[in-house]
DNA sequence: CTATAAGCCCACTCAGGCGC
DNA sequence: GCGCCTGAGTGGGCTTATAG
């Protein structure tokens, strides 16, 4: 990709922990049903204070003298790319452990978000609820990402529950197709939003996904961006629709992503009127829309559906994206 | 008070490096 | 080869802090 020359997606790298993605989580779910209104409960992390600088300066310590373990650089590379995951979402893309995450903690590579005792509460399928946490990059696994991508996730702390369940839940979609293409033998790749956005002839984003995976298929890699809908409007779903079509005629696309494709829009809606709204859109178009269109529901999705299987609003049909 | 989360300590495994 | 050390990751178990 063009933006992180050089950088390794964190996918290629990640293969031989993704196994372990299969089984469902369930400890998310949750996240999107209730209501934030309780407070956050149980002790408080006591981490001194550091500031911008001692941050930096700690990671090119750490990255000078080669002091980051492999472990430690695929939890920083999975949450430089997907902002925000959960204890069990890394769990799933590194194999590390609750106690390991806890001690980058203390190193500053992480921060944790506070997660909200009722959501906690209102789990019936995790594993482990008493070790879900909320994790985003510290100052100083900030700093290191920064000296190896143009763009890093920042600023979860200030973000409102909405937004940061709106990216946990956007991994998750990313993460599970990640596991089925690793099930049936591909190598997938996941690009950050960043990596994914398109810009306009001034320079400004003109299309911003919230991830993009890609799966070889023929020797080649073939993208997807995904949408993430978790409000429930139907005309969010017309104009997404009409960027799309103007950002594929305008071309410049094919320059950003490096890609001869345009890659297939996986839209994802907690409110079926979402997808109602896909599909009118797109079947009310004058002329056939050159981007591909397949959606999902999110129900579908933690009820373990299979990952490959998405509605083509072009077609009107199921169909298989990791085949057909 | 209780429930929950953070902190802390110890012990174990495993891999790599080093000296012999 | 062998023994020894060190660092990383892990887990158990206990203590301490704090919101409700």
């Amino acid at each position: 990709m063009p933006k992180n020359v050089g950088v390794e997606p964190v996918f290629s790298r990640l293969t031989s922990g993704l196994p372990y993605l299969i089984h469902l989580y369930g400890d998310i779910t949750m996240l999107l049903t209730q209501k934030p209104k309780s407070r956050y409960r149980g002790r408080q992390s006591k981490r001194p204070e550091i500031t911008p600088h001692q941050a930096k300066q700690k990671a090119i310590r750490l990255l000078r003298e080669n002091r980051l373990s492999p472990m430690a650089v695929q939890v920083t590379e999975a949450l430089a790319t997907g902002g925000v995951l959960t204890s069990g979402q890394l769990y799933h893309v590194t194999t590390v452990s609750p106690r390991t995450l806890q001690k980058y903690h203390k190193q500053y590579l992480l921060d944790r978000l506070p997660i909200l005792a009722d959501e906690l509460m209102a789990l019936d399928l995790a594993d482990d609820p008493a070790k879900l946490r909320l994790y985003t990059l510290g100052p100083v696994g900030l700093e290191v990402a920064r000296i190896r991508h143009e763009h890093v996730p920042t600023g979860y702390t200030g973000y409102g529950t909405h937004r940061i369940i709106h990216d946990v839940l956007t991994n998750e979609v990313v993460l599970r197709l990640a596991a089925l293409a690793v099930e049936r033998g591909y190598e997938p790749l996941w690009y950050s939003k960043y990596e994914a956005t398109v810009h306009d002839e001034r320079g400004n984003p003109a299309l911003e996904p919230d991830a993009m995976p890609a799966v070889p298929r023929d020797g080649v890699y073939r993208y997807f961006v995904v949408e993430f809908h978790n409000e429930d409007k139907r005309t969010r779903a017309r104009s997404k629709v009409d960027r799309y079509e103007r950002v594929y005629r305008d071309g410049r696309w094919r320059n950003e992503l490096e890609t001869d494709e345009m890659p297939a829009v996986l839209a994802v809606f907690t409110h079926k009127i979402v997808g109602k709204g896909y599909r009118e859109a797109i079947s009310s178009r004058s002329m056939r829309p050159r981007c591909v269109f397949l959606g999902k529901s999110w129900r579908d999705v933690i009820a373990g559906d299979d990952m490959a299987r998405w509605f083509n609003f072009n077609q009107g049909k199921m169909v298989d994206i990791l085949e057909d």
